[in-house]
RNA sequence: GGAGGGAUGGCAGAGCGGACGAUUGCGACGGUCUUGAAAACCGUUGAGGGGCGACCCUCCGGGGGUUCGAAUCCCCCUCCCUCCGCCA
């Protein structure tokens, strides 16, 4: 959430910065700018009438411990009749506040100034490439994973259609340990820094909208009903509520996580889109890392996850390149956005492999995460900061395009070999 | 799933419906004393919200209710513990 403090005391500022999203989210400010000025009446009345009542009340207690009955009946009576206000001043104070909470959970957060202008994806600015070229490709490369991965016996979208529907997948042989293989190598090379955790995959509604993912999001997201619980679309949600409603030492910051789970997305509204082969899954593995940071430590920590993010996919010899997202394009909780590409020959594609993400306080406010700084004072708001270490399907998908040799084989990186239990290729 | 017990401040642990936002102990912080430390003593020590401010309001797991007044009484829920059942 973004900080109501601050549309009050700095309104044409965080408007400025809100427009710059291109979206419809000024009216809201606006609506919430006006009921929260109704709301602070509203609850400065309510809380005279309540220490009246404090104080009437207390002296009835004190009239009937002296036997003065009927003027104990007397200011009791007083008291009755400004119950009644009371009543109906709160449930007034609790719709305000409901109606302000309701719209703050779906005002995205506030770009920060370094984000570039512009509207949408080709507003994108690529800031640099990485890796090996992306130019002068093989013929041998030219192939897309899917038949790679079928004439190899690696992967069997087939058999995972029919056991789970269309984008579903499922991985075989040395192609399941790859994908293994390769988020052990995304663990191992974060654990200098970064806690391991393994947390669950289905989460309180609470803990979805802690992250931002409800209550606007709820169409990508698979629900269990029964039960009432989420499965997670990545592991940022289990791991930011990890510290909800907490209060961390100062000291202990930045506290670095980082986690391989499953991750489940809907993917609605993108039906027909990039529907062959592994470009877009609706169940697939993921190394998350993720900081709670203070607002001074945000800048460094942020850039440190995207350079973790670029070692590896330079380790896997891959061509990648990094953009800085518009104002437009930035996710609801974001305020900076770095998106990793990683380019894959066979289908001839930019594919987007991870999101290294600053949200600010954004996150923490709706998951009340603060930090006590070390100088002493009320407890502040941590900034949270996460990124994909490595994403599975895209990966896989480019690494196997990328190392298809003249032979139809597929030679596999050296940081990989010690995870494929020595092999140093895939053959048929 | 069934039966019983519990939930209070950083922790431990009190709390006849009316000076209880909450005794006390520990911890932490500041001070006195000391060459320094320990001990002892004194003091401070939760969070959220409103108001320019004096100050006011809320929070004793959560939600309802009774009452002039609820941490204290009633109802529902959640979580934890013990026992039984089931189970990877």
């Amino acid at each position: 959430m973004i900080d109501l403090k601050r549309v009050r005391s700095d309104y044409p500022a965080v408007a400025a910065a809100l427009a710059r999203r291109g979206t419809d989210d000024l009216d809201r400010l606006e609506r919430v700018r006006a009921l929260d000025e109704d709301h602070r009446a509203v609850e400065t009345r309510r809380n005279e009438v309540r220490s009246e009542i404090k104080a009437l009340s207390r002296t009835v207690g004190d009239l009937r411990r002296d036997g003065r009955m009927d003027e104990a009946e007397r200011v009791a009576d007083e008291s009755r009749q400004l119950g009644e206000t009371e009543r109906e001043l709160d449930a007034r104070e609790a719709d305000l506040q409901a109606s302000i909470r309701q719209i703050l959970l779906v005002i995205p957060n506030l770009p920060a100034d370094e984000a570039p202008d512009g509207g949408g994806p080709d507003d994108n600015v690529e800031i640099r490439r990485g890796g090996r070229s992306a130019e002068g490709w093989e013929e041998c490369q030219r192939v897309p994973h899917w038949e790679i991965g079928e004439a190899l016996g690696i992967l069997d979208l087939e058999r995972a259609v029919r056991m789970s529907g269309s984008m579903f997948t499922m991985f075989r042989g040395m192609g399941a340990t790859l994908s293994r293989a390769l988020c052990q190598l995304a663990l191992d090379t974060n654990a200098d820094a970064f806690e391991e955790v393994r947390p669950p995959s289905l989460v309180l509604g609470d803990t979805m909208v802690s992250t931002g993912h409800l209550p606007k999001f709820s169409d990508d997201a698979y629900h269990v009903t029964r039960d009432d619980l989420w499965a997670i679309p990545t592991a940022e949600v289990p791991l930011t509520s990890l510290a909800r409603d907490e209060i961390l030492d100062e000291a202990i910051l930045p506290m670095r996580l980082m986690a391989h789970t499953a991750c489940f997305r809907r993917e609605a509204g993108s039906a027909g889109r990039d529907t062959r082969g592994l470009l877009r899954v609706h169940e697939f593995d993921k190394v998350e890392i993720l900081a709670y940071a203070t607002p001074e430590q945000a800048d460094a920590v942020h850039a440190d996850l995207l350079a973790r993010a670029e070692r590896l996919l330079d380790q896997l010899g891959l061509a990648y390149r990094v953009l800085d997202l518009c104002a437009g394009d930035l996710g609801q909780s974001s305020r900076r956005t770095f998106d990793l590409e990683v380019y894959a020959p066979g289908v001839d594609q930019w594919l987007e492999c991870s999101s290294v993400s600053w949200f600010g306080d954004y996150q923490a406010r709706r998951a009340h995460i603060r930090y006590r700084p070390s100088g002493g004072g009320s407890p502040v708001p941590v900034h949270t900061l996460n990124g994909s270490a490595l994403a599975v399907p895209r990966v896989w998908a480019a690494l196997v395009e990328t190392h298809r040799q003249p032979d139809g084989s597929v030679r596999m990186p050296e940081v990989l070999h010690p995870y494929l239990r020595g092999a140093t290729s895939i053959v048929a």
